[in-house]
DNA sequence: AAATATGTCAACCGCACGTGT
DNA sequence: AACACGTGCGGTTGACATATT
């Protein structure tokens, strides 16, 4: 059965609004405040459906927006999010004060994805375009096309959403699961710190994790769900090691301590968002890592370039990868050849249960300060 | 100067979820 | 349990502005 429109079409103004329909809305809205949307429209003089009121209201009129361009802490911001969890545009939106799913989600696709198309990265895995193609070049068709997995807010129901469009670099799927949801699973009450990741998430050790209960899993994907929603604190995704460290029960999180604090909240280079791949040097074109450095210094012209980044992973140990470069361990796939866990492609997952539970987990990992109080209180 | 291409962003659409009855 | 309704979300569209030819 079609659920009808949530209003009758003709006899509703649809378009653009007016300095006049804004100017009832705020009226009506510093009355009555919000809420009962479907019901504004009469109680407001306005011709208009009571979604579209709503939509004026919250990607507009409210007072707490801002109508400014986006800063280039903003742009890191949205980048690094949309790595770890892709285009969940509310949960990104949430962390930045003032805008608004709708302005990320415009900014994304105006500027952002293209800017990253044009560094040679996919903006849908924050892979290079190189190392997808050589990832289809090794896969042996294990997943279909264009498998969109994980799903914070919907649920298992709706893990898959398959929308093979969306790729048209990784026919197989697999990037995205390496990028997005990078496969680690993680024990919800495992410190969520960074020696975590450097010293059990991405050893061999991990792969006993998998054998968690999925019902912990469940959990933790509700939680951080729920954790994601009531953070507002933007600095603390920014630099969780340095805000929270308190919180983290590491004593010997040195390694994200000491150097996270150099880079954050401003010293991070966009190369910092190119997730880690196993290449090694040799692997690399060479102009695509000119390409990276080139960008690095044009495109944060004000910000300290970041001479850990073009630094081949081969010659730096991993606990400098993950919490030096990438500060958040966005990029800790690192030499340990963590696209070996990957997904479906692994033999140590059994389903793609697994797997999207394996990349709900990643998330905490990206950023554990939206968890932490949850779990530990 | 006009036509066309491209970029931006507000608004719309349909689906899913949560809640109340 | 089933349904209706309000709301939230992400994808898409289309109007408008600006750049290019």
């Amino acid at each position: 059965m079609v659920r009808p429109p949530c209003c009758d079409r003709l006899n509703v103004k649809r378009g653009l609004w007016t300095a006049e329909e804004d100017a009832k809305m705020l009226a009506h809205v510093s009355k009555h405040g919000t809420g009962n949307w479907t019901a504004v429209p009469k109680k407001a003089g306005l011709q208009r459906c009571g979604k579209s009121c709503r939509l004026r209201w919250t990607n507009y009129l409210r007072p707490d927006l801002k109508h400014d361009s986006f800063t280039p802490q903003e742009e890191e911001m949205i980048i690094r999010l949309h790595a770890a969890i892709g285009s969940r545009w509310s949960i990104i939106a949430q962390q930045l004060p003032g805008r608004t799913d709708n302005d990320v989600k415009n900014y994304w696709n105006a500027r952002l994805r293209k800017k990253l198309s044009e560094m040679g990265i996919d903006p849908v895995t924050h892979k290079p375009f190189s190392k997808i193609l050589a990832d289809y070049g090794n896969i042996g068709g294990l997943v279909k096309s264009g498998s969109r997995i994980g799903s914070l807010s919907r649920g298992l129901k709706n893990v898959f959403t398959l929308k093979p469009e969306q790729y048209p670099f990784t026919p197989e799927g697999i990037s995205n699961i390496n990028s997005h949801l990078m496969t680690t699973t993680v024990p919800p009450k495992m410190e969520p710190n960074q020696e975590c990741f450097s010293n059990n998430m991405y050893n061999n050790d991990a792969n006993d994790n998998h054998s968690l209960d999925l019902l912990d899993q469940l959990q933790a994907i509700r939680l951080v769900t729920e954790a994601s929603s009531t953070c507002t604190a933007y600095q603390t995704i920014l630099a969780p090691c340095i805000l929270d460290e308190g919180s983290l029960s590491s004593s010997s999180s040195s390694t994200c301590s000491t150097a996270a604090q150099e880079k954050f909240p401003t010293s991070f280079s966009w190369c910092d968002f190119l997730l880690e791949d196993e290449y090694l040097p040799g692997d690399h074109p060479r102009a695509e890592q000119e390409n990276a450095a080139e960008f690095s210094s044009k495109d944060l012209t004000n910000q300290t370039p970041n001479p850990n980044v073009m630094i081949p992973q081969s010659v730096q140990s991993n606990t400098e990868v993950s919490a030096g470069v990438n500060g958040m361990g966005l990029a800790l796939q690192s030499n340990t050849g963590s696209d070996d866990r990957v997904a479906s492609s692994s033999p140590q997952h059994s389903s793609f249960v697994e797997t999207i539970m394996d990349g709900e987990s990643k998330i905490f990992l990206d950023f554990p300060n939206l968890l932490e109080e949850i779990f530990y209180n």
